[in-house]
DNA sequence: CCCGAGCTTGGAGGGATCTA
DNA sequence: TAGATCCCTCCAAGCTCGGG
């Protein structure tokens, strides 16, 4: 589980990283000097305040740094060999808008929602929670996905698509064509479905799933 | 010591989002 | 729809550090 404390350590540690303290990499990002200042992280009264999902994405595309490596920063000294994983949507049956509109692949909820994960063989990975029990029997409610952008999706492969319509699915990719991708549904409810390559966003192969 | 640059703190208020 | 909440910008003031 990625803390509050962990989120502001890897800001500070990407910061570092590029000779910067954090308020020049703020102003380096195009946000105000004073956004990630130390006087900022904490309410009034206490309460933990998170940085934006927005500023994050700004200083991940002025350093030209990838979500998984700034939240592996906040991983430094931990003896677990645990991964932090963002949590970004929901899973479907079938194709359903489940990532907030105007978002890549790699948006993450704001307060972030951290998924620890033991192992870093296809880093990076991202997490998608299952919804309802379109899936059955081959995922229920609540399990967890966990896919790989980076592991080759090969015919007969479990994968998540989404589409440049903003919608998702998980599917079975029957096949791989010039033009475009078949893909089998899970749910035996669902007709397969063919599609143009020009009308999918990414295809990730799930490589775990919690049950 | 003086000065300027960079950084931090703390307050005020705006805009977006959430909730009853 | 109005109030609450949260994150942001803007601003003023003070601190630190290096150069002259």
């Amino acid at each position: 589980m990625l803390a509050h404390n962990d989120v502001w350590n890897a800001i500070d540690e990407l910061a570092a990283k590029h000779g910067m303290s954090p308020s020049g990499l703020a102003r380096r990002s195009g946000l105000d000097p004073t956004t990630f200042n130390k006087s900022k992280r904490f309410a009034s009264d206490g309460r933990p305040r998170w940085p934006s999902t927005e500023s994050i994405a700004k200083i991940l595309k002025a350093t030209n740094t990838s979500i998984s490596q700034l939240f592996g920063f906040a991983d430094t000294g931990r003896q677990a060999p645990h991964v932090s994983i963002p949590l970004i949507g929901e899973a479907h049956a079938g194709f359903e808008s489940s990532l907030p509109a105007g978002t890549d692949s790699v948006a993450v909820p704001s307060p972030p929602r951290i998924i620890s994960f033991p192992d870093r063989r296809h880093e990076p990975l991202y997490a998608l929670s299952v919804v309802g029990d379109s899936m059955q029997p081959l995922y229920r409610d609540g399990d967890v996905l966990f896919i790989s952008p980076n592991a080759a999706a090969n015919a007969g492969d479990r994968v998540v698509v989404k589409l440049t319509n903003n919608e998702v699915a998980v599917k079975v990719l029957k096949e791989i064509r010039d033009d475009g991708y078949e893909f089998h549904a899970v749910n035996p409810d669902h007709s397969d479905v063919s599609l143009r390559t020009s009308d999918v966003d990414w295809i990730a192969r799930i490589v775990y799933a919690t049950q």
